[in-house]
DNA sequence: GCAATAATGAGATTGGATCTTGTTATTGTC
DNA sequence: GACAATAACAAGATCCAATCTCATTATTGC
């Protein structure tokens, strides 16, 4: 992601935060400006709580805390990969995409899809659902 | 589902379990025909452990190990809601769905469509992925 | 600056899932 | 059918991500 598309999402973030009433706590300031600056693709709480006592503080609580209120602000997706640990990365609207697995190695590619975006829109309108997020994760081994 | 598909399940799954060496335990075997008798969508582990103690016995450790066997033979989906609950059901081509989570009341209703799997199919092509499994989830509320 | 109160930190706790170990059951062979 | 080999099982301990508790600290409006 562009460095100025992370600046506008610490932003964002900030602005959510405080226009939903809440106070800007260092651990908050802390996690935002870690995801604006580091964040990358899948990062588990564990990650940021990692990189955040690296560099010297934030308790665990107060991680799970700040993801959980970006989540619900709107600013990370929560993507749960099957292993039992939540995974989090920006929301941004530009960047849109999901992710594959390979099965073999376990590595992760991300991919973009027009036409699996407006299915999804379409099946939404169809059940009536006002959509506020969607998953989509593909699974298997390198074709031979 | 049609309660031949459910024996047809049930006969490929004691199938596949024998062709893969494993013999016929009680737990395997009180499990899967639990399942095939009364296996709805969406169960916990927790549900199926309920389910045997009510009916007698098999072990919360012996229930993990036969839904985690049965979904490495392919005889069961395993979708992670985000509660971090693992959910399984029956795994059967003719009856291929997803879901869409109502957040307002936490309701999940099924779905299928044509467009959606044919797009995940070119993206798997395109990736050059032999595609195993796929999920797709929709989270939104009642459009007014 | 002060009071009100929201946010934080540290550790305890929860709960789903897994692991360990001794016991039991299944299967092929005689 | 009895037997030995060994796979499967049961029960409880254990693991670990995530949450909760509550005393302490920091932020904000006044
Ligand atoms: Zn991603
Ligand atoms: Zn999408
Ligand atoms: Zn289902
Ligand atoms: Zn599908």
């Amino acid at each position: 992601m562009a460095d100025d598309a992370r600046e506008k999402w610490l932003a964002e973030a900030k602005r959510r935060m405080r226009s939903a009433g809440m106070r800007s706590g260092q651990s908050r300031t802390a996690v935002m400006e870690l995801l604006a600056r580091d964040g990358r693709c899948l990062m588990s709480a564990q990650d940021v709580v990692d990189a955040m006592s690296a560099r010297g503080a934030s308790s665990r609580a107060s991680v799970y805390r700040v993801l959980d209120t970006l989540h619900e602000l709107g600013m990370l997706h929560r993507i749960d990969s099957g292993d039992g640990v939540a995974r989090f990365e920006i929301a941004d609207p530009d960047e849109h995409h999901h992710h594959a697995v390979n099965e073999a190695t376990g590595e992760i590619t991300t991919f973009t899809d027009p036409v699996l975006e407006a299915s999804i829109k379409a099946i939404a309108a169809r059940l009536g659902l006002e959509l506020t997020s969607h998953d989509v994760i593909l699974r298997g081994t390198p074709a031979r």
